[in-house]
DNA sequence: TCCTCAATTGACAACGTTATCATTTATGCT
DNA sequence: AGCATAAATGATAACGTTGTCAATTGAGGA
């Protein structure tokens, strides 16, 4: 059995108040005191119970980040909120949440209304769907949502610019000399997929690249989808000579199609995408894509949720982050026999 | 303020301790009594506060998985293991954990002495290094290991059995026709590797292969290490017509480093590897490769680790389970003309 | 030396459960 | 009816902290 605040209170000679003090780096306790204890914490190897804490607190001093089943995108997010789970006194607790499953929203609703959990981040696609909503809104827990499928001005989030991103990307492919440049869109119901979509359009309108309809194709944002779209558009009478996928998944699936059907990446046609997952750079070609600062965006998210929940107001409660372009082999200039 | 087990005791007209004995279903309570509580707590929309009964039972209930960086096994594991905390009453805490990152053993040495923890899952490529095995000792926190470095009887653990899948996948290639087999090795101190390299050349044996040391080649298992082993080996006098990855990310790295120098895969070498990762069916071609069943040995090690920590002595304390081939398109009968 | 005020210290209540054991109530048997 | 026994219920003490506020100590000034 490990020694208790009693133990150490004892040994030190004082009462468990001045140990409390100690250990909390409170003010009010003099250098002599503060050795004595300090020295009987560690001749007893004591260490403060968290529950105790966590009870007479009010506080779990946990914090729960949603996520979609763990894939690509979900993976890169989970490495720095683990990362930034070190420099906090908060605990991670990753929960997966899928609308339609059952068993994970009971799950999460006795993580909440058991206050197991002080606050949410939500990470796409996980979004505040009604069931979600009415939960969070009966709890009263706070939340911080990563890129939000829609932006309200009373939910706070932080997301990545996905118009520009789009944008930037679409602008560059121009310049390379493309003008026949299919885009893989995505669910309609997202909001960064719109942004996307605008961002492509955008630029297509600024340089006077005639925008083709057929060219704009359904791909879910999946591999399977990707794969598909890249087929049909390279059936077209007048095929693209580059694939912006709206997702590097679709892209991903979009590079092995134009490989199965045999054309030639970069040479014949161009393919790119938008997220940067770790695997853009694995295939071969490397894919060049548009990278969101995940980084920043879940490290802004954390503190921002934490700075809510200890009642500093955030400096912002909507952020949003600039993208960069991340060119790998997988662009180039079209063929010139087809200018 | 959310509403007590005293609130509820108030409104059903009976002591605290009857309602603790509905909440956690105890026998010793009439029908009428229970359904009188079941009411009150209906109206007052009561949960228990699980950091009371945390405190009062001496128990986190909650289990932390260890981590290596967030990479493609890794978010394998994890999704399994999200999937499972469903099923128990305890949460899962994802801890990452490098040994040389002091951080980390900070927050991991907070989380067991602060009894925020009741046991660890050890996931590869961690494992119990001194100062760990020190933590634990002293602790006496319990845990289960999975694929450990050694094993040793007094470690519980689960494992996948790499010796038995890396002879099946050899053996699959000699029947394939293939004779000169490279073989991607990985660290040696890695029980795992040692295993697959066994297996390899156990096949190799069984069917009368000749052995070549110069086509056993250092790759350390990751995507770098295999791209230049695959170099090297295509730079031999006689180089291999299949390349054997001991993990994917090798023999992914290898892939890469094929398709790179115009080395038709599978047409003039087959590649397979082991782990099988989300991304070895991605890329083109499918890398055939060995599957752990990482489901069942992520399952295995939570049930093993809750059976210990409820002090009921599970049914086994090492378990091994088979691994099984899965054949894509990166492997294939070797060029006639080389036979 | 005494007084005032600030700094230090401590006693004890709270936090919301579960666990122990005593008490009350119901049941079955003679 | 009376008694033994089992079932249902409740009073109260933990669990190990932090928060409140009163008590004590120490320093500085008259």
């Amino acid at each position: 059995m490990s020694a208790t605040i009693k133990d150490v209170a004892e040994l030190a000679q004082c009462s468990i108040k001045t140990v409390s003090r100690v250990i909390n780096a409170e003010p009010h306790v003099t250098e002599a005191t503060r050795n004595r204890v300090l020295a009987a914490i560690q001749t007893l190897d004591y260490a403060p119970n968290f529950s105790a804490r966590r009870l007479v607190q009010r506080r779990a001093y946990m914090i729960c980040v949603l996520l979609h089943e763990a894939g690509f995108y979900q993976s890169t997010i989970l490495s720095k909120v683990l990362d930034i789970g070190y420099q906090q006194d908060y605990d991670i607790l990753i929960q997966s949440y899928y609308p339609s499953h059952t068993k994970s929203k009971e799950k999460l609703e006795a993580l909440v209304r058991e206050r197991r959990v002080d606050g949410l981040v939500i990470t796409p696609p996980c979004d505040v769907d009604p069931f979600l909503s009415d939960l969070l809104a009966q709890s009263g827990v706070p939340y911080v949502q990563i890129t939000p499928l829609n932006r309200t001005p009373e939910v706070p989030y932080v997301a990545g610019d996905d118009y520009q991103g789009a944008y930037l990307m679409t602008e560059r492919l121009i310049l390379m000399g493309h003008w026949r440049i299919a885009f893989l869109s995505g669910p309609r119901n997202h909001r960064a997929s719109i942004d996307r979509l605008y961002g492509y359009k955008a630029a297509l309108e600024v340089y006077r690249v005639p925008a083709r309809d057929d060219l704009v194709l359904e791909s879910l944002y999946n591999f399977d989808g990707g794969h598909n779209a890249a087929r049909i558009a390279m059936g077209l009478a007048e095929p693209p000579t580059a694939i912006f996928g709206g997702s590097d998944e679709a892209a991903l699936g979009a590079l092995f199609a134009l490989q199965e059907m045999g054309v030639k990446v970069p040479e014949e046609v161009s393919v790119c995408g938008f997220d940067d997952l770790p695997q853009a750079q694995q295939v071969w070609p490397g894919l060049s894509t548009v990278a969101h600062p995940v980084d920043e965006i879940v490290e802004r998210a954390i503190r921002m949720l934490i700075s809510i929940l200890t009642k500093r107001e955030p400096e912002s409660r909507q952020v949003v982050l600039p993208s960069r372009l991340v060119m790998r082999g997988s662009t180039a200039a079209p063929p010139p026999d087809l200018n």
